[in-house]
Parts: C-alpha cells; structure tokens; sequence
DNA sequence: CTATTTTTAGATCAATTGTTCTAAATTTGA
DNA sequence: TCAAATTTAGAACAATTGATCTAAAAATAG
C-alpha cells in the first residue's frame, strides 16, 4: 500500500526489463495503475528514483563488504561466497550496471558517489590480497603493479559482465550468475599459489 | 564539401562528448550549419548515422585482425602493438563503447552484427593461444577452462575500459591508451611461462 | 544554354516528455 | 466528529523529438 516503495519496485521492474531510456514516469505510473501527477508527488523529478535505487545497491553492497570484513581469516571459500552475493545483488540492480555511463552522466550525484566508493574499495581490495599472500593462498612473486592493475580488472569485470551477458549470451538470473562465477573464480586462479590451484581443482 | 562525410564526423564528435542519448539530429545539423531537413536527406532515420558509425568501426577491427593473422610467428610484442591499436580504434569510436547496450537497443542490427563477430573473434583467440603456447610463451600447465574464462576477460575489458575510465579517471587520449594497455599487458602477465615474464619485466 | 537531377532550407506535424497545477478524495489526529 | 494534512487524479503547459513535406537553390549533363 506504501505508494513510494511501490514505485520504487515498478520503476527497478521496467528499467531492467526496459532499459533506463525507454522508461519515463508516464510509464511507470501507468503500470502502477496511478496517475502521472501522483508519481510526482512521491518523486518531483524522475532522476530522484533512479537515485534512490542506486542508493539501495551502494548500501547492499556496504553491507556484504562489513559482512566480509568480520570474517578473518579469509579464505578463498569466503571470497567465492562474496562473490556469489555481489553477483546476486548486481543482478537484481542490473539496470544500473547496463546502463552505467548514461545515469553517471544524468544524475551527476551518482557520478561523485560510485567514484568515492571506487577509491574506498581499492584500498580493501589491497588489504585482502595482503592477508591471502600471507596466508599462502595468492602468490608474493609478482610484481606491485600486476596487483594494481588486477584491482581495476576486477571494476570493470564486476561493473560490465552484466552488460556482457546482455551483449552475447543473454542468461537469466541464477544462470548468469553460476556462469559468471566461474570467470570470477578463473580469474583469479592465474593468482594462485601453485597449493592453492591444486585445492581449487578439487 | 561531401555532406554524408560531414555529418557523420560531426555526429562522431558529438556522440563522443555529449553522449547518444543527449545529441539529436537537429544538434548534429545545429553545430553543421545546415538544416534539419537537409540532414534526414542524407539519412533518413537518425539510427542509421550510429549504425554506419558502428559499420566503420568494425570494418576498422576486421582490418587490424587481417594484418594480425598475417604475421607468424605471433609474439607478445606483436601482440602488445595489436592491443594498442585496438585501443586506439575503440577511443576514436568510444561513444559506442560508452552506450553499447543503449545501442543495441536501439539499433537492433548492431546488436546481431556484434554477436556474429564475438564469435568469430572467440576462435581467432583461442588460435593465437595455441601458437603462443607452442612458442613457449603462454604456460601449458592451466585447465582449458581457465582459458576460455580469460577469452570472456579480454571481450569485457575490451568493450568496457572505456566506461570504467569515463566512471573514474577521465583519462584523455593518448593518456587513456597508455594506461589501459598496461592494465591489459599486465592482464597476460600470470599466463605467460616464467621465462617470458622475465623477458616482459625488462 | 537548358532541362533534369540532386541538394538544401525551413515550415510543419504528431507524439512524447518532465513537470506543474488544481481540485477532489482520502487519511489522520485531537 | 470534524478540521487539517496527506494523497490522489487528471488536465494542462512548454519544450523537444524524429520525421515529412514543399519549394527554392545548386549542381549536373546533354
């Protein structure tokens, strides 16, 4: 009965089946069975609910990763379980991730957050890899900078492989993301210490 | 003097700092000096501006991978000079890169023609591996299947390097280019055998 | 030179958009 | 209960869009 809530659930519904440029208010209102002038009283400008639901994905995402930061050690089981839940977030926000580059550019606010976010993250990112080096599970003779670069491998690998998806294969949901799971935990297999790609192989 | 030229140099420009979604025929006619209805003589619907725009692009990668193939043995230097030109390529078209699926969305063709050329590249990939392998170059210690994970790799950072440095660095040109080929360099650099990453660090 | 074709400008059309406005209906709270 | 606040419907507005149409201008060809 929560109008806004509702909204917010038909506007995520029609973005992801439509894409966030074929969707405007007219429609999500009409699919709702209320008028145009009412979504504008929850919502004055349409950017807001784009927003509000990049809002919800940035704070799922803070949680997983408060989750995953209790966790010590970490083993290459809780970084595949990580995983898997940043998958299945990103899958239920995909309309984000597709359309990635347009909504920064319409909603500007979006821009500054994911950008401080990317910066936050990298840092975690270091410590993690820190704590399996030491573990005995990535490798320690690499260079710094293959590690470095890995960190944006791994942006653009979580940001696009749901652009991919729509591009080539076009799997749905669980399936996307069983297949796209296994790229995450290949990519990382190259990383490995030689007794930990034999365990992997198990 | 060729009008069809001209508008599509300008649409180029356009698309390229303005984004697809935000450049209109009549922008593109506005920044020419010519009329509106002149424009649509020369091409009727608007999408097919993007659609030759992609025609070119692609004609451009066919071309790089013909030169490609006609060299052998292929080395990682060849390989390095191939990657940077690809890059190169991409940032002269990067609005398709920027709104690929908006794209093929909109322009369904588009959509069909990148699929027919995913999969032909996909072959093409998995060719190049085996003579690097043969040539001492890339490890033959790993499982097939972390191999075709790193075919999907290189497909996701090659169509969205682009998108992660509009999200964060904003890199311009030759700057973008030569940050990104390290970053794909250093994506090889756990696949090749320990002699060849000795060869690549100097 | 002149007739024909190609190119161009500019008006125009219908559709759609985000948003605002007004007034009615509904809910809330004392 | 009943006044005030909240929520709603639906009309309305100005702006913009892709595309079409008409007629003039320019280029081409015989």
């Amino acid at each position: 009965m929560d109008t806004r809530t509702n909204i917010l659930r038909t506007a995520l519904e029609l973005y992801n089946s439509q894409g966030v440029n074929t969707i405007t208010s007219r429609h999500i209102a009409a699919k709702m069975g209320i008028s145009p002038g009412n979504l504008h009283y929850h919502f004055r400008q349409t950017d807001e609910i784009i927003k509000t639901l990049y809002e919800q994905l940035a704070a799922g995402f803070d949680d997983l990763v408060s989750e995953l930061e209790l966790i010590n050690p970490v083993t290459l089981d809780t970084l595949q379980d990580f995983s898997v839940r940043s998958l299945e977030l990103a899958y239920k926000y995909r309309f984000i991730f597709l359309h990635f580059v347009e909504i920064s550019l319409r909603v500007p606010a979006i821009r500054k957050d994911y950008y401080a976010l990317t910066q936050r993250r990298e840092k975690e990112f270091f410590i993690i890899f820190g704590q399996l080096k030491a573990a005995g599970i990535f490798r320690t003779d690499f260079p710094e900078s293959i590690w470095e670069s890995l960190v944006t491998q791994i942006f653009i690998m979580g940001d696009f492989w749901l652009s991919n998806n729509e591009l080539t294969g076009k799997l749905r949901g669980s399936q996307a993301i069983k297949h796209y799971s296994k790229i995450f935990s290949a990519m990382f297999y190259p990383y490995l210490t030689p007794s930990a790609q034999a365990r992997m192989a198990e």
